[in-house]
DNA sequence: CGATTTTTTGAATCATATCAACGTACGTGG
DNA sequence: CCACGTACGTTGATATGATTCAAAAAATCG
């Protein structure tokens, strides 16, 4: 299963066997069931996660005691509250299993040993932030351009299999308005 | 002037005098005026930006017209639309100087040769884009958790220097309301 | 099948936008 | 260095997108 890893690894970089498997040894593999958490609120983010199936996705509780989620993570990519992953601190999120999924660990302090005996992972993380940041840019110029219907319809038109197989709940909640509303929408829709 | 970038630099790489030179001369140094625009939307976006003084912002015209910033960038920061740098793309955005700046510049190419001789400065991106990506992360909880006046509040304790400087009108903007609105929290404060 | 979770509906309310008009400040040319 | 014009900021009335709350309907799970 951590082929799903090699191959996107190798997207970046060149890898062959054996180094391949000198870099797994840094990770640990997770199984994470259903609604399991790997990170909660307050709690030191000393990890990064990367998904090798399922889905996880990031959130929190704001003052009225509703979870807003702020991002998920389908296979291949990489989730963690990196303010708080770099200066090791506690996280302002917590990180929660969708479905049951399959997860790659990498601790702080073995990134940092991998970082210097690969200096092509130096390179290949580079390329991860930068795609991170780049997609991150643009999510906020959704967030900024587009009305909340406009928002839902946007994300079901790009991503209509994540919609389908997801709770209409957290799509809501990860696009920042409530199941009310959303069902609303849905409903001027069918119309 | 480019001494901004040297201390910048060293906080998190080692570079020599020598190193330091080498590592410049992939670079253009810049001064622009304010209001001036140094990346233009559907204008290929080739290369990125390093503010030495002064501040840039990156804003879209949205469809009734309005400017939106999405960032500012000021001493000790980057700025670019990363997607469009990424693949070489039109920009969905424009990149203009808030106040008379300058600017170091790095070409797609340049970057590419700069990180081929000096293995270094893809560690020194590597934690430039994971801080950015941080930095986009909480941001992005921040527009969840918080109403837009408690944004405007928020922005003002934490940069309130630069929400003095800076004119109301691109506050607002940057927030995600109107200038309108603005003057009514702001009344709201007074009173 | 019943119990719990998720989605839908509708009415009242709130945060913020819009538009128009007026007041203020500021920079540029004379 | 002043005056004028334009850009910026404020105010108030009205409109709109989205929330809240309560309750019913539908879907899912053990």
């Amino acid at each position: 299963m951590t082929d799903t890893f090699k191959q996107h690894l190798r997207k970046f970089v060149d890898i062959d066997e054996e180094e391949f498997a000198e870099i797994l040894s840094y990770f640990t593999v997770l199984e994470v069931g259903k609604k399991e958490n790997l990170l909660t609120e307050g709690g030191m983010c000393k990890s990064c996660f990367f998904v090798l199936s399922g889905c996880l996705r990031m959130f929190f509780i704001n003052e009225k005691g509703v979870e807003q989620t702020t991002q998920f993570a389908i296979e291949n990519w990489w989730i963690t509250d990196n303010m708080a992953y770099e200066h090791e601190q506690p996280s302002a999120f917590y990180i929660q299993a969708v479905e049951n999924s399959q997860v790659m660990i990498l601790h702080h302090y073995s990134q940092e040993e991998l970082l210097q005996q690969f200096p092509k992972m130096e390179r290949y993380f580079r390329f991860i932030y930068q795609r991170a940041y780049a997609a991150s840019q643009r999510r906020i110029k959704f967030l900024y351009e587009f009305t909340r219907e406009e928002l839902y319809h946007h994300f079901n038109d790009h991503y209509p299999e994540f919609v389908q197989r997801t709770p209409q709940y957290l799509i809501a909640s990860y696009l920042g308005f409530t199941p009310e509303y959303l069902s609303e929408i849905r409903s001027r829709v069918r119309s």
